[in-house]
DNA sequence: CGAGATTTGTGCGTATGTATT
DNA sequence: AAATACATACGCACAAATCTC
């Protein structure tokens, strides 16, 4: 088949019925052999067209229970100090697990001027200008 | 066998090359071909230990070529206006399409008080605060 | 310029382990 | 205890892009 590969264009139909509504986050979607039946594939590429929604931040696996759209939680208003700069990256394995992050969440990492760095998970804070 | 999954374990071993420097930005790594042979695994899992750093930022599969280590550009100081705030996510496809990111690119998204959004690319992008 | 080798991209099948229900 | 569902890992085949000669 020309043109878009088999597990971006489910990936495509399921991320279209997220960012719609028609999928509530905390909704359980429908399982790998479900996808495999529905679009007549094998189960990894049921499994890639999921694991982009994972890396985009929008579902998760849940082993032994099935796929379920991730709840966003609320983001908290954070303040650079004067002096300190800001970046985001996505973190190694190993800060996912230290900060309690899923897939496909950004970390912010901030450093102060004395070199001191701090690291805020980018889906529960966010920057807030004073104005 | 228990403990960490080998295409972790083989990802560790070839970020800790890129992030100590042995592994230079711009530098080509062994091949899929080589990875299978190196560690005695099947292609699929020396795929996937290249796919956690891609989706790091670390490095980049490039068709017809081989496996190379990202070059980092230099990010650009952001300021954030008065009153507007920032969150960091990942992007869709479509976006990484339009803004030219590449994966495990973070996206900083700027809202203004009158509604309007901005998007910039976080690698390429920090945010400074005076003082 | 072309032909062949190399290397990644996609897709399928199978087996076994682990966590949850 | 059994069924369900995801996690890891092996294998194979062919397509598409790049590189080399």
């Amino acid at each position: 088949m020309p043109g878009e590969p088999t597990y971006q264009h489910i990936a495509a139909r399921i991320r279209h019925d997220i960012t719609t509504g028609r999928l509530a986050p905390g909704q359980t979607l429908p399982s790998e052999t479900m996808l495999q039946q529905t679009y007549g594939v094998a189960r990894q590429t049921a499994r890639r067209a999921v694991d982009l929604l994972r890396a985009e931040g929008l579902a998760d696996f849940e082993r032994g229970h099935g796929i379920v759209v991730r709840i966003q939680p609320e983001r908290a208003d954070l303040a650079l100090p004067a002096g300190a700069t800001l970046i985001a990256r996505m973190p190694t394995p190993e800060e996912r697990d230290e900060h309690n992050v899923r897939e496909g969440v950004p970390l912010f990492v901030v450093t102060l001027p004395d070199e001191t760095v701090q690291v805020y998970p980018a889906d529960r804070w966010q920057m807030r200008q004073a104005g």
